[in-house]
DNA sequence: TCCTTATTGAAAACAATTTTCATTTATCGG
DNA sequence: CCGATAAATGAAAATTGTTTTCAATAAGGA
């Protein structure tokens, strides 16, 4: 279970495991889209009703200290949390139901390198993401 | 001029224009990198200075809606707006000055219709934006 | 020049996030 | 198993960024 690795990997950090870390993590870690604080909070409180919001940000924080999530930035907001992928990955994520899926795409990498060098810039970095419908969406509103 | 331009399509709009109008879009027309509502102000009010920030926040918001500018996101934050480039176009910014330059890169439409094809998505958005060192930083840093 | 009404800036309201702090509790050493 | 200790917690306050409200101002058509 992913949690499970996460949670040895706080442990393993020196953090403390306690009851409050333990639903945050779950709810992100099973998650299949991105979740807000807020989302965050209000999942992770039907485990853990004693749940503060602040300790969802201080965990959400450590998490991505840790690389085990990323933030996501989309149109309707920047603050939202997804499991992060091994290795790099871009996202395609589905605009109905906030769906997320890593996928590789690293031929990408020579031709970043000579956009970069036709505006002499060093490229060191890109951001890529797809947005489309899901199979499942796609079925439900067409 | 680009600020003319702005503000010559803010007219056929039906917006007025105003000393404070007129100060945000030179500012932001003219910037080469993108700024936050607080930068807009504080480099605005040096020609204008009974501008009020709220004024930048509403000034923005037209320009955005006309697709004069975009918003820009980036690690340090995402409310930063920034002049649009004609048709379709994506960014390479230096992380040290943050000045931005757009490129084309269209070649890629096609791949990311695999990749969704791939998920069972039907891609109809990305996005796409590299980050580098530009040449002078690269002087100036080396 | 006058009239209408869009636009303005100050202040208040609101929302999201961070800090502070007294209390609780996970972990460690015995 | 205890305690002891320091990390972690949640409530409340503080801070930050943005939006709304509103009375005063001024742009632009007549
Ligand atoms: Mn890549
Ligand atoms: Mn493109
Ligand atoms: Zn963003
Ligand atoms: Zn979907």
């Amino acid at each position: 279970m992913k949690s499970d690795t996460w949670l040895k990997e706080l442990r393993k950090q020196g953090y403390r495991l306690t009851e409050a870390r333990r639903a945050v993590v779950e709810t992100v870690a099973q998650s299949p889209r991105a979740l807000s604080p807020t989302d965050v909070y209000n999942l992770s409180k039907e485990h853990y009703p004693a749940l503060g919001l602040v300790t969802v940000y201080r965990t959400l924080e450590k998490l991505e200290e840790l690389h085990l999530v990323q933030r996501v930035h989309q149109e309707e907001g920047c603050n939202a949390y997804l499991s992060e992928a091994e290795g790099h990955q871009h996202l395609l994520i589905c605009t109905e139901c906030k769906k997320a899926v890593y996928f590789e795409g690293d031929d990408l990498g020579d031709f970043f390198g000579k956009v970069g060098e036709m505006h002499n810039f060093v490229v060191n970095d890109h951001w890529l993401q797809l947005f489309g419908i899901c199979e499942d969406c796609k079925r439900i509103y067409d």
